[in-house]
DNA sequence: TTTACGAAATAACAAAAGATAATAAATGAC
DNA sequence: GTCATTTATTATCTTTTGTTATTTCGTAAA
């Protein structure tokens, strides 16, 4: 649990050795299995998934009973079911793992109430949600303002190990295409890389 | 400005006096007419844009050099540039009015200020973050999992007003396809209707 | 090395959405 | 109210995307 610890100081240098401590009695380590499913539609879970090594998707599933991938989330980044956390409502996301993954599980109802009386952690908690909204925020600019084509340039250059490590048929429905298509806009950029 | 104050009363109860005399004392009435633009792309501005009357909308302009509405707010909604906001970085949206409108303008520097000091408006803060992110994870989720005659399904439903109100060019746009396409979603809905 | 399996690419066709233009309806100015 | 302008609908055509099936590729087990 050390080597956790000095990773979360890493990520969050604000944090005294304190609150990590508080925050690591409240959370619990997983691992998961390559399409273990962590969370399920339908739950009520409160919990903040931070992924320590590995690959988790969120996904829903629409009225023609196709799943649609709405986040990704490699090291250090997490995910958690919004609805559910903030207002008590079974979760509409599933959560899965698309790789052998680590995950440090954080209790959000231990953490708030720990948040009440200890600034670092209250810090955090204000911090992790601005941080959630302004992703929120972003991805749905990209999912407004991008053709798929360039949604699917602009995440190939933010995270260029996930377009190896995604397969693509999860890939694509993050972009919002079908397999074929996400196969036929590859192909079409590298056609404009050789012309 | 008693008026406004009663009404922020009933929006959020759990306001005493005194926080919502705070609240006003740091923000500013706004009158804008049909078309005005209140924020422009590129502006610094970390304003809480609360619409007492009127409609706004906050869109982007994607590459091909079109307008694609990220949001629309009617009375007791609220719009603003997050990224500006949290971040500092210059907006990525426009915001315009559809109609004439009031907007109670509140200066979100001078808020966190005041919210650090008075337990209620701290509240405030923390409640307005949670149903923004509430407000965009569930947008998010519309956007990718149902299809455009489902969202505008989805939209009528919920706002049957807005309808009428929203120029369909917006709505378009909102809706994530053209005016063109939206009218034919239109009539077959309609035809379905009959048959 | 071969075989078997799953994932991705490709091809052919169908369906949906976009583009453009023409018409109809609604809105606003006078 | 009339006229002018904007906005919405409809029709036609083009382009893009989805669907389905087939082929190719890559990985891993026998």
């Amino acid at each position: 649990m050390d080597q956790i610890a000095s990773r979360i100081h890493d990520s969050f240098p604000f944090l005294n050795i304190e609150s990590i401590e508080i925050l690591l009695s409240i959370s619990k380590l997983r691992k998961v299995e390559k399409g273990d499913i962590l969370l399920k539609e339908g739950d009520f879970n409160s919990n903040v998934h931070l992924v320590l090594n590995g690959l988790l998707r969120s996904y829903v599933i629409n009225s023609s009973g196709d799943e649609r991938t709405v986040s990704i989330a490699k090291e250090n980044m997490r995910i958690a079911a919004i609805n559910s956390l903030l207002h008590g409502l079974p979760s509409i996301i599933t959560i899965q793992a698309i790789e052998p993954t680590e995950i440090l599980i954080i209790n959000s109802g231990k953490f708030q109430e720990a948040a009440t009386v200890n600034r670092n952690l209250a810090l955090l908690e204000k911090q992790g949600m601005r941080s959630y909204l302004v992703d929120a925020t972003e991805r749905l600019y990209l999912l407004t303002v991008l053709s798929p084509e360039e949604r699917f340039i602009r995440f190939r250059d933010e995270y260029p190990d996930l377009i190896q490590r995604v397969p693509q048929i999860y890939l694509a429905s993050y972009l919002g295409v079908t397999t074929v298509s996400l196969s036929r806009i590859k192909s079409r950029i590298a056609k404009q890389r050789l012309g």
